[in-house]
DNA sequence: ATAACTGATACTAAATTGATATCAGTAAAT
DNA sequence: ATTTACTGATATCAATTTAGTATCAGTTAT
């Protein structure tokens, strides 16, 4: 049961990406090389995001994408819901005769009290959290490295 | 994004019914019966729950199936991790370049502890909470029924 | 004009999900 | 012993989702 896709593993990443580039324009080319994701797949998850506002984008030479947004304001959950639709545990795991009383169901309950607890988690794991761990993960490090161009695995 | 397949679903609500009737033995028509659930996709999964010894089987006339363990000891992670595999939020999101020290990535450990809270908060919703729950709402219930013979959504 | 970009779609392959169908075997009731 | 009510084990299928590719048109810096 895999929860985040590659839609919002990629986005994810090259929100990051962006993040780390605060002001400029930076191309789906270079994401997509730096990154490995690939480009085609990228492109249309960039556009995505310039549809939600999460960045802007430029057209032409030395256009590409820029973010939008203070990264500190990006949650994984809004990358999510963009990309998976809202997280729900089921529509109503008990709408049937087990639970005939839908309004009152004790149990619906329980799992949206889940439901809440994974979008709370998800909403304050934000790009500017990552970056700032990446950045202390880059200063700590064993061996330095180029921003991002490292190819490791 | 829905979190919880039909298998789940259905095999939560299999257990519940075989939950009322602890030391019974309940057979698949009539699960299926009650619960609306498709008759050939509500065997298969009894099989697999037969399969993880959570309920044992009889064959023949009379026969079907009927828990094997104390409902309280059986929560709706395993269920999950039964029919979708463990709840994993992403192999690695970060595992490409911009995590380059895997071994040490700050950012897999957040996602770690989202899908740790997440599999506590599963485990601890258990087929014989549900059942207490269930019973509460049936005596506190507006109108009266058979146990989960009535019929509305 | 050309190279380096984005916008917008159309398309495809593979995997997953939900569901159905079939045949064989077992056990209780008659 | 035959019928009826069951499970065991698979095979098959359609719809949807996921991941990825391809294409054409338009924009901007040089």
């Amino acid at each position: 049961m895999k929860v985040l896709t590659k839609n919002t593993d990629y986005a994810v990443r090259a929100l990051l990406v962006l993040g780390a580039h605060e002001g400029d324009y930076v191309s789906a080319k270079r994401i997509s090389d730096e990154q490995g994701i690939p480009y085609q797949f990228l492109r249309r998850i960039l556009q995505e995001l310039g549809k939600h506002g999460l960045v802007s984008t430029k057209e032409g030479a030395h256009g590409g994408v820029m973010l939008n947004r203070d990264p500190g304001s990006i949650g994984i959950r809004e990358v999510i819901e963009i990309f998976q639709g809202k997280v729900e545990l089921s529509e109503c795991m008990f709408r049937k005769q087990v639970c005939s009383n839908r309004a009152n169901c004790v149990l619906r309950h329980e799992i949206m009290r889940i439901e809440q607890i994974v979008n709370r988690e998800f909403e304050q794991i934000t790009i500017g959290k990552m970056l700032r761990d990446l950045k202390v993960l880059q200063r700590g490090g064993a061996k330095k490295q180029e921003k991002y161009e490292g190819a490791s695995g």
